[in-house]
DNA sequence: AAGCCGGGGCG
DNA sequence: CGCCCAGGCTT
């Protein structure tokens, strides 16, 4: 493709831009902080979903400094529902690098962006074309299905090969003297136009030069290989009250809902059956053997994750001395909402 | 290169 | 129920 030809479609894509594009908070700004919260929060999250969280965030944390000062559990509470809870773990160990290694002045340059925790190629070529104009081309799931639709290219997008390929194609494409302008336009094309199912290519101002419009198999891509295992998990929940007190644990270790909040949790391999609920695989791992306690099963949830579904059993148990164990926190009832949790655990402490 | 990490909306 | 989403980190 010739580079005028290359412009040619980028002004496709930016006049339908011009006319078609959404009104969003994080477009009335080239701070770098506020595109750079918001690209996070964006990482595969729909702006719908994000919106709400975007505009909390700001208020709270409305500088650098802000997030780089607060504790862990407020990011975290503010993230509380959104997934992918390492985003706001990353998002404020990188505001401290900034406050740290960069003086507290957000980086400008596409290596320093690209160094800070959470950010990846997406991320920082977004930054610095948003904030500073600077011709990196962004490469997201929006892009890899434009491309992949208007050159028929049926290289899969999920292997190195692909994002080699397609990389290096939207970086030809990319309108050096507006590369912000450009990068938006594509994305937004690809979220309101070039939709993943059913795209509505009779109305598009594109489609007379989309390969795969001609071919008749739009739907046909973008072409991926791999589709990722599902793991089932048997969580069982201990909702245990002590008088007025309730008892909660911070998840550590690598696994799901890192450093966020949960009941006492027992998982296992199968569902628990009633007969072993009392023993040694049940509540004896956190009481002694035979004491006699009063259980009261609420209720099962399934909840379902990208990569794992979770079914989930909580049991209400009254206790009339403390818990020993230091790593269960004593907390009031009335201050559970408090802390930050997984939308499992919200689900059940929401309808007590 | 492959696996892991959330949650919601849609047909 | 399966698929997709303004991806990045770890191994």
């Amino acid at each position: 493709m010739s580079k005028k030809e290359n412009l040619r479609l980028s002004s496709i894509l930016i006049r339908w831009y011009e006319e078609n594009k959404r009104d969003l908070p994080w477009r009335d700004t080239v701070d770098p902080y506020i595109i750079w919260i918001s690209e996070v929060i964006l990482q595969q999250t729909r702006v719908d979903q994000g919106l709400s969280y975007f505009n909390r965030f700001i208020q709270r944390f409305p500088a650098v400094r802000d997030l780089a000062e607060a504790g862990e559990d407020d990011v975290l509470k503010l993230w509380q529902g959104l997934g992918y809870y390492s985003r706001a773990r990353n998002l404020q160990a990188a505001a401290r690098m900034i406050m740290d290694e960069f003086n507290g002045i957000f980086p400008a340059g596409y290596k320093d962006v690209l160094s800070l925790k959470g950010v990846g190629e997406y991320t920082a070529a977004a930054i610095v074309s948003f904030s500073y104009d600077q011709p990196y081309a962004v490469v997201d799931g929006n892009v890899y299905r434009v491309l992949s639709r208007i050159f028929a290219i049926d290289t899969p997008v999920d292997t190195s090969k692909g994002k080699k390929l397609f990389s290096e194609l939207a970086q030809s494409l990319l309108d050096d003297a507006r590369p912000g302008l450009h990068n938006q336009a594509i994305m937004e094309f690809g979220a309101l136009q070039c939709v993943p199912v059913s795209p509505d290519c009779g109305n598009c101002s594109a489609s007379f030069m989309c390969m795969a419009y001609a071919g008749r198999n739009v739907g046909a891509y973008p072409v991926k290989e791999g589709k990722q295992k599902i793991r089932d998990r048997y969580f069982n929940y201990f909702d245990i009250r002590y008088g007025e007190y309730m008892y909660l644990h911070k998840r550590t270790g690598r696994d799901i809902w890192q450093n966020l909040y949960e009941l006492p949790l027992l998982e296992t391999e199968k569902e628990l059956s009633h007969d072993d609920l009392g023993g040694n695989k049940g509540l004896g791992n956190f009481f002694e053997k035979d004491k006699s306690l009063f259980i009261k099963h609420v209720r099962n949830i399934k909840h379902v994750l990208s990569h794992q579904v979770i079914y989930a059993s909580f049991f209400q148990v009254e206790i009339n001395e403390a818990l020993t164990d230091d790593k269960y926190l004593r907390i009031r009832v009335e201050d559970a909402g408090q802390y930050p949790v997984s939308r499992l655990v919200h689900k059940y402490l929401d309808e007590l």
